[in-house]
DNA sequence: AATAAAAATATCGCTTGCGATATAAAAAGA
DNA sequence: TCTTTTTATATCGCAAGCGATATTTTTATT
């Protein structure tokens, strides 16, 4: 039996591209404040809870902290978080936000609807959209072993 | 009204998510074969129609060609392809499979139905795949406005 | 306590991905 | 024809993303 080699048949593929198109509609929003998609991610991360590890940051986001490190540094610079050894345990990098990172919420406002706005249609809509997510988070569970 | 800045709320996220964890069920499949997946996502264009030009595949992959053109320099410098100027439009590069990058459609036969199967889950089956994969078309169909 | 194993980060090297820009050829206009 | 514009690729610089590996600190073992 022949396998199905055709790229409009991939699902992976879909992925990759619905991935990359969505992240491309957020980037004159943030690029706008000086910041990148994975680093938006940092503070939504950061956002729900302050003053976290490396690690669970990294594993929150699903990536690994030789991704995760060199971002953090990044944003270290940019004055949005600064990074201190942890002082119970000295192995761990605990970040944290700094007023700019906390003042960013504010000015990020009106990013998760513009971005909403931007996606929505006939076949992915507010009553679709869950069917969506619950499929991508199956993927998600399944791949990740979580 | 306050936005919704939770991870777990974004559907951005998700996709970003479930993109990158396929890519690396593909991976351990590509890389004993010296690919990487978007590699092979140019395997899979040029398997479906031979010698097209660099930027039919950007176009057919939503890349753009300063993307793509560094791929495929890879890719010739690995002898699975060759970039050949065009003889009619002497702007155009065609880009064309060696025998090697032909050959490579055998060895590869065992990948979509191994990744297939990866990912294959409850939610995720062969009656529900259909609707994600609506959804991500209606995705990619909206954002980049084709 | 001394040593081995595990855990948390970080560094290195390489491939993508993309914005900005350069180069060259073809097409359109004056 | 000569010039301008458009098109097709390519180059450059930088931020991810990740496999492999190094470093440091903690924990477990003997």
């Amino acid at each position: 039996m022949d396998p199905d080699f055709r790229l409009d048949s991939q699902l992976c593929f879909r992925l990759y591209t619905a991935s990359r198109l969505m992240t491309q509609a957020y980037n004159p929003l943030l690029s706008a404040h000086g910041l990148t998609y994975p680093q938006y991610l940092v503070l939504l991360v950061l956002w729900e809870k302050d003053a976290q590890p490396v690690n669970d940051i990294a594993r929150r986001l699903y990536l690994e902290t030789n991704t995760v490190t060199p971002l953090l540094q990044r944003m270290e610079k940019e004055g949005i978080l600064v990074r201190k050894r942890g002082e119970q345990d000295a192995r761990q990098t605990i970040v944290s936000l700094t007023p700019k990172g906390k003042g960013l919420k504010k000015k990020l406002q009106e990013v998760p609807e513009a971005v909403g706005n931007a996606v929505i249609c006939d076949e992915l809509n507010p009553d679709t959209a869950p069917e969506l997510y619950r499929m991508l988070n199956a993927v998600i569970a399944r791949l990740s072993g979580r």
